[in-house]
RNA sequence: CCGCCCGUGGCGCAACUGGAUAACGCAGCAGAUUCCGAUUCUGGAGAUUGGGGGUUCAAAUCCCUUCGGGCGGGCCA
């Protein structure tokens, strides 16, 4: 939280503590909440002490606030006095400084406003995207892209030490696969009568890579024996891949801090060895060739670790790699942001996690719904052009990156998605990425034209500075102090959602601010309050751009 | 059959995680302004928060039940 801010609240918190304990004496008094009330008539903040003490106390709410408030003690603190309102609220007022030096303390901090240590440098690691690199990736990785890297940024903020990272499924059957794909597409350059199977990769990419590879070497793998013709097609295509997913993720603005390669899982022997710890912890039996894992210890279902043939299914690597991730790399935290079809697959991770002695909760998976491309008011399944299902790279040459990111953190994860084409390319204060943009343009644009009409700008006096005391002004100034608890809550909720709901909201706030209150040719020391007051709209809303990483526009 | 998620004005959605009169934006109605950046503002209308029970000072939020939608429950990933 603000410092500002969490100091008056401590103060509310303390005034009204030892008004209650003057009043009745040392008791143990539950904790209670200040908050900001919806409705601005009811205070700066409001605290419900007396309607949580109600029972313990065996008095009526209102009674016991009346008693706090003869009481109370508001001598050097932001407070300048409180009522008692509603079924029992102590509302509380704030003084002109608390507003001036709010402003002050926006100003000091620039683009560090809103960051705070809430979550004591703990290491997380945030995982997502993480699509298989046989083939390009699709819209729901465009949603996991902003949503993930997003959400790193407001836990960076919120005072974690946040690693990005990328899982890649560099083995197993779906790599089984595409060397099958490949190996198909490429003998088809010189056989007749090849045909694709059903679940084998239809792609046009897959076609591509197996041409590039005969430019290379020609036919001279088509009598080499089959699984070292896999092997190498499968070594050239792969890597290709994998490499065009780390350009198209950095063409959205996401970089990541490791490439995790499940590969190096098998290599390492950590697949292996966690298969032994989890027969070593007895939580395994055997069942027709199979090894299963006894989930049911667990209440969770029963599901098979290694099959009948010897091949251990696909949890077995998961296992390790999450294994890896905290125990072996030792994150305080590890969070998946996943499609909502995994969810089933989550409580059996944990499930592992917990007989291998790991605290499953510092795992967190984040699910989130389908997106829906909607033009013209339909849906669009596919690309009129391809045939094919729509990909990162054709959505990002459709709509701005800037509108892509925001508009992927417009809603909560878990909950499904309509991405308006229309609207995300439209310049219309109807489309929210350019409503925020527009209020930073004009804000600069704003400060441009004082500076050029020769007005000289210095930082504002405790004076000046109350004189902002408009309704307007001082609903956004108090705005503009809740961005760091807006950035905790978002943290601690892994939503960033509130981060953009928040922007458009100060935005709106911001343009109400300027539809009552001039800030060109007026009184000087007004307008230096006034001017100081539009660039901290200013730098909060820099702040959160550089957050989404959204440009912010000096000029539209 | 079992499990998870979601149901909020016509549409899109919010509600500080249990708080005061359920906020906001489109669309639609009435008006003002057309002046620092493309406008913006004001007023009114529209909601039994899917339905029904319960918990308590207080429920959109928690519990039970029911209906509707999405997704899971493979020796596929």
């Amino acid at each position: 939280m603000s410092q500002i801010v969490s100091l008056a609240k401590e103060q509310i918190v303390n005034s009204i503590t030892s008004a209650a304990k003057k009043a009745f004496g040392e008791n143990e008094l539950a904790p209670f909440s200040v908050e900001t009330p919806s409705n601005r008539e009811h205070g700066d903040y409001a605290a419900n002490a007396a309607l949580i003490w109600a029972k313990s106390l065996k008095k009526s709410p209102r009674d016991i606030a009346g008693e706090i408030v003869n009481n109370i003690n508001f001598e050097n603190t932001y407070i300048e006095r409180c009522e008692i309102a509603g079924p029992g609220f102590i509302n509380l007022f704030l003084s002109d400084k608390y507003y001036g030096d709010i402003l002050l303390d926006i100003e000091e901090k620039g683009e560090n406003y809103g960051r705070s240590d809430y979550g004591k440098g703990k290491r997380v690691v945030v995982e997502f995207v993480s699509a298989n690199p046989t083939g390009p990736m699709h819209i729901g990785n465009a949603r996991g892209g902003a949503l993930g890297d997003c959400l790193s940024a407001v836990l960076d903020a919120a005072g974690y030490a946040v690693e990005r990272e990328f899982y890649i499924n560099d083995a197993g059957n779906q790599i089984e696969k595409f060397g099958l794909s490949l190996d198909l597409r490429y003998r088809e350059l010189y056989e007749d009568n090849i045909e694709m199977p059903e679940d084998s990769y239809h792609g046009e990419d897959i076609i591509a890579h197996a041409k590039a590879f005969a430019e290379i070497h020609g036919d001279k793998y088509i009598n080499k024996p089959e699984s070292e013709r896999r092997a190498a097609l499968v070594d050239f295509a792969l890597p290709k891949n994998i490499e065009g997913l780390k350009t198209d993720l950095k063409k959205y603005r996401i970089e990541y801090d490791t490439w995790f390669k499940e590969s190096s899982l098998h290599q390492s022997g950590e697949t292996k060895k966690i298969i032994e710890l989890l027969v070593k912890s007895g939580h395994t039996y055997e069942s027709e060739g199979a090894l299963w894992f006894k989930a049911t210890d667990f209440d969770c279902e029963d599901f098979v670790l290694v099959r009948a043939n010897g091949v251990p299914t696909y949890v077995v690597p998961d296992i390790a790699y999450h294994y890896n991730k905290l125990e072996v790399r030792k994150f305080d935290r590890a969070i998946d942001i996943l499609g909502a079809d995994h969810h089933g697959y989550v409580p059996r991770l944990k499930a592992a996690l917990t007989a291998l002695n790991v605290d499953a909760s510092r795992l967190d998976a984040v699910l989130m719904q389908m997106v829906r491309l909607v033009k013209d008011g339909e849906v669009i399944k596919a690309s009129k052009r391809s045939g094919k299902a729509i990909t990162l790279v054709t959505l990002l040459d459709e709509v701005p990156i800037d509108a892509a990111r925001f508009f992927f953190n417009l809603r909560e994860p878990n909950s499904h998605f309509d991405f308006d084409l229309d609207l995300a390319v439209s310049e219309s204060s109807n489309n929210p990425v350019y409503y925020v943009q527009y209020a930073y343009a004009r804000i600069c644009s704003i400060i441009r034209n004082l500076e050029s009409q020769g007005v000289e700008l210095s930082r504002p006096t405790d004076e000046e500075l109350s004189l902002l005391k408009e309704k307007e002004e001082r609903e956004l100034i108090l705005y503009l102090s809740a961005l760091t608890d807006e950035i905790i809550q978002s943290a601690k909720t892994y939503d960033s959602a509130r981060i953009t709901h928040y922007a458009v909201e100060l935005a709106t706030k911001f343009h109400k601010f300027y539809a009552v209150c001039r800030v060109k040719d007026i009184d000087k020391p007004l307008q230096n309050a006034r001017a100081a007051l539009c660039k901290d709209v200013a730098t909060v809303l820099k702040n959160i751009l550089t957050m989404l990483k959204i440009t912010a526009p000096e000029k539209m």
